[in-house]
DNA sequence: AGATAATACATGTTTAAACATATATTTTAA
DNA sequence: TTAAAATATATGTTTAAACATGTATTATCT
């Protein structure tokens, strides 16, 4: 084993540069281990959200316009109700009618009454939309946001579903 | 060691209750395990945020405002400028001038400008302020907010401050 | 069947976030 | 010393979030 091949001085060079949350907020002090958690999952989420925001801006779309999409795009070419969507979001509290309003604004989306049922409402992923994901999945690489390895991620993933328990 | 003390019946419960972020978005596959992560770290502060909401609003302000609050009683009974709050918040986009009115008009904070800089404002957390976060902390029990043992909180922080890095 | 409840959305309104720009003050540098 | 740059905050404007309410449609229950 090497102790200076590229891995490894990566590794170091990410010890001294990181900055533990206590150094970002100025806070050495927590009520506890849990409060701590909690305000470093808060700040860590703001800080990614603020990253993508300055990614999806340039395409003229925000964060919860392109989770739509991205849930558009999982059903294509089938198509979804306004409750479904709203149901599969990262954020419960979204105005959903109003969203829609604007990604069909921009031709991203169609929508059209459901004849089954006449209160819901079809909603389906256009052309211009698929496009407009595919070209922001070739852009962005969203993959290497996080600083972890796949083991870490992975940790991550089920800490926070444990999280919620 | 007993299989069935309360621990491990209390553990085993949550096993069976816990939905993981699969089934909360209803989405079975990610583009990597990275993606699944940022999406979950999402969620999860969205799911955090709006428990929180719940309470905060019962007392009349968000948690933005809090936020601030917590970070002059830090300070008390010294004063602090604007953008040494906004530096510490926790959502770095914050529109602190306003939030600041906003804590103001209810008698939480006072301000003056500040004598050695009359460009920038001293912050100063009031009494009812104080009283309020004291309030709040009798009846929060933030610290059971998430379902993790001492240890996995610890480790969910760490891992939080290496995604940054 | 007919009244009642529940669901799916739409819309109005208030409040806050996002972004750009303006103003006053202080710091820097020629 | 004085012009230019930087800083701290306020404010104007557009967009979105939060919350309540309205309306049409469907499901439920007696």
């Amino acid at each position: 084993m090497y102790w200076c091949d590229r891995v490894h001085v990566a590794w170091i060079f990410r010890i001294f540069r990181m900055k533990k949350i206590e150094e970002e907020i100025q806070q050495e002090k927590f009520r506890s281990i849990h409060q701590k958690a909690v305000i470093n999952l808060i700040y860590t989420s703001n800080w990614l959200q603020s990253k993508q925001h300055e990614f999806f801006k340039t395409l003229g779309i925000t964060g919860q316009q392109f989770n739509i999409l991205r849930i558009l795009k999982g059903q294509h070419p089938k198509s979804i109700s306004g409750s479904e969507i709203k149901s599969r979001m990262l954020d419960r509290n979204s105005d959903v009618s109003r969203l829609l309003d604007r990604l069909a604004a921009k031709k991203l989306i169609s929508r059209r009454t459901c004849p089954n049922d006449k209160r819901a409402t079809d909603v389906l992923i256009t052309e211009p939309g698929i496009a407009l994901l595919k070209q922001i999945s070739k852009t962005q690489k969203q993959d290497l946001v996080l600083c972890l390895t796949e083991e870490e991620a992975e940790t991550l993933s089920d800490l926070l579903d444990r999280a919620r328990g």
